[in-house]
DNA sequence: GATCATAACTATGATAATCATAGTGACAAG
DNA sequence: CTTGTCACTATGATTATCATAGTTATGATC
């Protein structure tokens, strides 16, 4: 395709998060790095996406100060990928698109499941839902603040992925 | 390129959403209906898409009930388009890329300026800033509680666009 | 009533991003 | 010294995107 425009510096917050946000790779990127999967080859895996476009968004990310690059072995020489705070702040939209999707894009799902990731709150233990604010102690929720647990099938999907 | 892996059926919301809104030109038509602008025409310019993009686009997002085809004109036959329930649902994912992009990706701002479009809460009239929980009552924030009201510096961006 | 204007598109060709596949370099283990 | 792991890079075919121009339908203007 032709260059496209450049909307980074747009006086529009949403365009300049579009220009970030509006790629299926990042997304999915972000998504596995927010689950913990830092390492080059459990991305790959995990999102099906070609290791060249993996390679490409991490150094973007990178570049961006969303991520940052570190060494986990140095014998051999091995990195792995970890959310910066700029990243980390990413949390709000990457959950939002979750309850999205848990409420408005219908998953195969399997009868009588809930949702594909259960949400409870770290700081008082209730189910949160797909709520924003806890309804069990109305806090506000953010990164860091939930502990995620994905259903059996979710679970057997990413098993499927990475075999 | 070649035909992209869909992630339309997977078990993971994110990943359904990922489908939908990893996409620059979704995104910057989605901002354009919240902002009230439903015309074919005006959505072309003040996204900077060309007509073919915004026409498939539409489309799409008619064919997956985010999106709704009306006509304000019999003669001549005139369409816009208005989102759905379904739509006015991912306000909450356009709100906090706004309220991410304000607080981490910089706008070419004028000095001391604030946000790029200011926030207040109709329910109270407080400037909510970039919160998810009203800072005047505490009510959640979602579709219709806001009131935006764009910066002159913004403003003179989207007007030099429909130019 | 011929031309001009407006709105909502469709058509065409050049360009560039993406995918699938294969390969590389550094090291460790057997 | 062959095999395996991990983090990538390289190549070629495919296809989405952009810029530009054109189409259809109608109303307004000269």
């Amino acid at each position: 395709m032709p260059r496209r425009t450049d909307l980074s510096a747009t006086f529009c917050p949403v365009g300049r998060s579009a220009e970030l946000l509006g790629d299926r790779a990042v997304l999915l990127i972000l998504r596995e790095l927010f689950f913990g999967r830092r390492r080059f080859e459990l991305i790959a895996a995990n999102t099906g996406l070609g290791p060249q476009i993996v390679s490409a968004r991490l150094k973007m990310l990178v570049a961006e100060g969303i991520a940052e690059r570190r060494a986990y072995s140095q014998r051999p020489v091995r990195q792995d990928y970890w959310l910066t705070d700029k990243g980390k702040a990413l949390f709000d939209i990457l959950y939002a698109m979750r309850n999205w999707a848990e409420r408005w894009a219908y998953a195969p799902r399997e009868m009588g499941e809930g949702p594909a990731i259960r949400y409870v709150h770290r700081g008082c233990g209730t189910d949160v839902g797909t709520a924003t604010i806890c309804p069990g102690c109305g806090a506000g929720l953010g990164y860091g603040d939930l502990k995620g647990e994905p259903s059996s099938a979710l679970k057997a999907e990413q098993i499927a992925r990475t075999a």
